[in-house]
DNA sequence: GTGGTAAACGGGGGATATTCCCAATTTACC
DNA sequence: GGTAAATTGGGAATATCCCCCGTTTACCAC
């Protein structure tokens, strides 16, 4: 019998072997390695040789977006499905951009991570159905986007980074309006499309996109 | 053979069902309900009777530390072993104020946790060495604090932070108000009086401050 | 105990800031 | 030149922030 060979990558040992335990009471199923980093998956691929990398998103060192490219760019057969705890902003977009077959948030029950692993090993897409519901069709938007640069999905303007910055430090619209030289209303107006492009929807969002973003520190 | 009866607390239900298969490889253990929410686990309780709950600090909804607090008020005789990503800021000194025996982060080896629930179930105090060793002074110096003039320690009371956390979480006023069954107003005061208290000046660092205070995910 | 004090909790009214609709001008790129 | 995006704004609807207030709870001194 022929197992399907699994690499977990994700920072926290505690999840990685819950996820080992999990996985490995199917039958047709063998986690042949287990990687805390993007770093350190990258090594382990030459060696196991897995099928399926299940890619936890947010991780220190490297995250899981750089690390798929990398992997896909070392290893286009390799299927690496996506995993994060909530599908916020456009990082679904940027997964399978990156090249990732599949996305599913920590939300899933265990069965549908089963499930997506097997669909993932023969080539088929999956998505958590929380993301089809809203995302779908931002991600094919995005399909189009073959002339923007293939590297992080969306692009924020020099204007809107400023912006984003700006309001991310807590500064009100008055304080930004006079520092870029502007009206309080364009303001006003970049956030808008800042919160469009990157499918936000509050100044709390904003600043946790910007500190994943470096663009401001947690202090 | 009376088993260690066991209850689990995380949002992400991937993360529960990994737990609870590495957890009831163990003989002496039994996991015997598993909560999504501070508020389910508070149902709970009262049903099944576990001896510890093994609870994560950040979750929407409710946080660990609240939930903890009122889990202990009801059931001072249940432990609690909190569970976070990473020991940051003070949340470890506010857990075990909250009432916690144990914490360990999710980087802690799975053998790791089985030890620290034994030792917990048995009422001694458990801590990741990583926090004994960069903290224990911390946590002291919080628990000094207690009569002296918060210069520094400022403790928010339970239902500042609940609101810290969901405007944190991008939520306007009013799906704050009708979560928590108080006025639109009520809330503003609220925030007013946390942002009294640590000083900030908007949604933004209010974000801030609860991201490294682990009351909710960058992510 | 009892009274004093402070903090937590709940709310009103009005000023300020934001978000959501709209459009005009400029810039960049085929 | 044509198209799309960036940049700039207005007006109206929401949401926020800042002053005020009363009630309840917790604690401490006496």
């Amino acid at each position: 019998m022929k197992k399907i060979k699994i690499l977990l990558v994700d920072d926290h040992e505690l999840m990685r072997g819950g996820l080992q335990n999990l996985l490995e009471k199917e039958d047709d199923f063998k986690v042949v390695a287990d990687a805390s980093s993007g770093r350190q998956a990258l090594l382990l691929l030459n060696e196991h040789s897995p099928q399926v990398v299940v890619m936890d998103v947010t991780m220190p060192d490297m995250s899981g977006i750089t690390a798929t490219i990398r992997i896909k760019s070392q290893f286009p057969e390799v299927r690496v499905l996506g995993l994060s705890m909530h599908p916020a902003g456009n990082i679904v977009g940027e997964m399978l951009k990156a090249g990732a077959t599949g996305y599913l948030t920590k939300n899933c029950a265990a069965a549908e991570l089963v499930k997506a692993i097997r669909l993932v090993n023969r080539g088929h897409l999956y998505l958590s159905p929380e993301i089809s519901r809203d995302m779908v069709q931002d991600i094919l938007d995005l399909g189009d986007q073959k002339k923007s640069n293939g590297k992080s999905g969306v692009t924020l303007s020099l204007r809107e980074r400023e912006v984003l910055q700006l309001v991310a430090e807590g500064k009100p619209s008055k304080a930004i309006a006079s520092e870029l030289f502007i009206s309080e209303k364009t303001v006003g107006a970049h956030r808008q499309n800042i919160m469009e492009k990157l499918r936000l929807r509050s100044v709390a969002e904003l600043t946790k996109y910007a500190i994943r973003e470096g663009l401001t520190p947690l202090e």
